[in-house]
DNA sequence: CCAAAAGTGTTATTAATACACCCATGC
DNA sequence: GCATGGGTGTATTAATAACACTTTTGG
């Protein structure tokens, strides 16, 4: 059965943007593309729909072929249909954003794709619409970050309040104060601190927390909602 | 030159939720479907992308089909692509909600389609997954109505302080302080007093206010932001 | 003259901002 | 012992929330 036998049919795309957060900054997953169209452009990574795959699905299929990793935080960006915006054919692609913590990335893979981590600020002219679909990333993303708790996906686990700091302040590139940020985030008790310090990166060390979601879950439940 | 013949190709349709408010609160104008499949059941109105239109373009053309109007304010609300969506056929649907002021519609079109004005919390079981695209299209407009001022599309030109104030009431479901709620209308600068008066709605009369869109885009270039 | 909706200010509370010094440690 | 980054508290300001009476006018 198919009602709808006479309508026009489309190839569905699936691009994938990718932020990851080391002690440089945010940056981006970008692929130096090594195969047509577009050969020795920059773009995101994509895909196509499957027939037997959810568009979800096929995002996470993309996500994962190019990082490794199965289960990570994603969202649709939404679809972007204009009929020139690929060159090679009339392909209407849903663009997803993921969140990721860049140690866990399988590094081979990375190479395999040509896919090279690139700061936010220097992000090289993508092609198609791919800039734009950049764009509107980041503005979901500070949206997102500052009223949920999104941005521990860009972290490991165990993570450190000057680390969770720098994180927000490249997300918004606006300094913070040091007393204020950790107050408010203390405040939201849903930061749990671990007895573990790290000493990597300063002498005295900093101590380790890690984000309690089942915490936050039981907050959210009373009305509670996080925000930066 | 398509590059991409090998692909699986779907048909995209596009799903519209209409917003509207009225004396009674906040609407959604809903078919009541005479024609298959799910006929005799609700649903949003939808169509599907054709191979020449962008896909903005479609859902404008939809939206126009249904309501008589050519330029609204319009907004993608994002993709669903679940494979079993429709038991018809295999779509992914590309979904736009819309906000109209309820007076502009064309009454011929809305019966032609066998559309009803449904009160937002009358909302009945709908085909699909139209009724998560609704509730997703609520939260949307209650986050976008809260930083930016597109409740005002929902309003005529003219329109009383108390009548919107009534809007925010219908769509974030609370009662506001009069005296507080029109104290900060008033401080963003952005409503312009017109010498008019509303009589029909009380013996006294309520003075009309237009949104000054100019004057609004001049402070956003200055760093302000909306926010009720 | 009265019912019904429009209009108007002040105070209290809470949240956001600004700001400077001591601490711990590896070298 | 000193350079480096980690950690802490208070005072000011701004935003939000609470609250009650007077005005206008059609019927």
């Amino acid at each position: 059965m198919n009602f709808y036998s006479n309508e026009d049919k489309f190839n569905i795309g699936v691009d994938c943007i990718v932020f990851g957060f080391d002690e440089d900054g945010l940056k981006l997953l970008l692929l130096k593309r090594n195969f047509e169209p577009a050969k020795g452009k920059w773009s995101l990574m994509g895909g196509f729909l499957n027939k037997q795959e959810s568009v979800d699905d096929a995002a996470s299929r993309v996500l994962s072929k190019l990082t490794g990793i199965d289960e990570l935080y994603m969202e649709q960006l939404g679809a972007f249909g204009d009929v020139e915006r690929d060159p090679g054919s009339r392909v209407v692609s849903i663009c997803y954003y993921a969140l990721i913590n860049i140690d866990e990335q399988d590094k081979e893979l990375v190479r395999k794709y040509n896919a090279f981590w690139i700061s936010i600020d220097q992000v090289p002219e993508l092609i198609f619409d791919h800039s734009l679909m950049v764009k509107k990333a980041l503005q979901r993303l500070r949206r997102k970050a500052s009223t949920q708790p999104v941005g521990f996906n860009l972290l490991p686990e165990k993570f450190t309040l000057p680390q969770l700091q720098r994180l927000y302040e490249a997300i918004y590139q606006v300094e913070l104060d040091k007393r204020n940020f950790r107050k408010k985030m203390l405040s939201m008790k849903v930061l749990e601190k671990l007895e573990e310090k790290d000493k990597e990166t300063s002498k005295r060390g900093a101590f380790y927390y890690k984000f309690n979601e089942d915490q936050y879950n039981k907050l959210v439940e009373n009305g509670f909602s996080f925000g930066v």
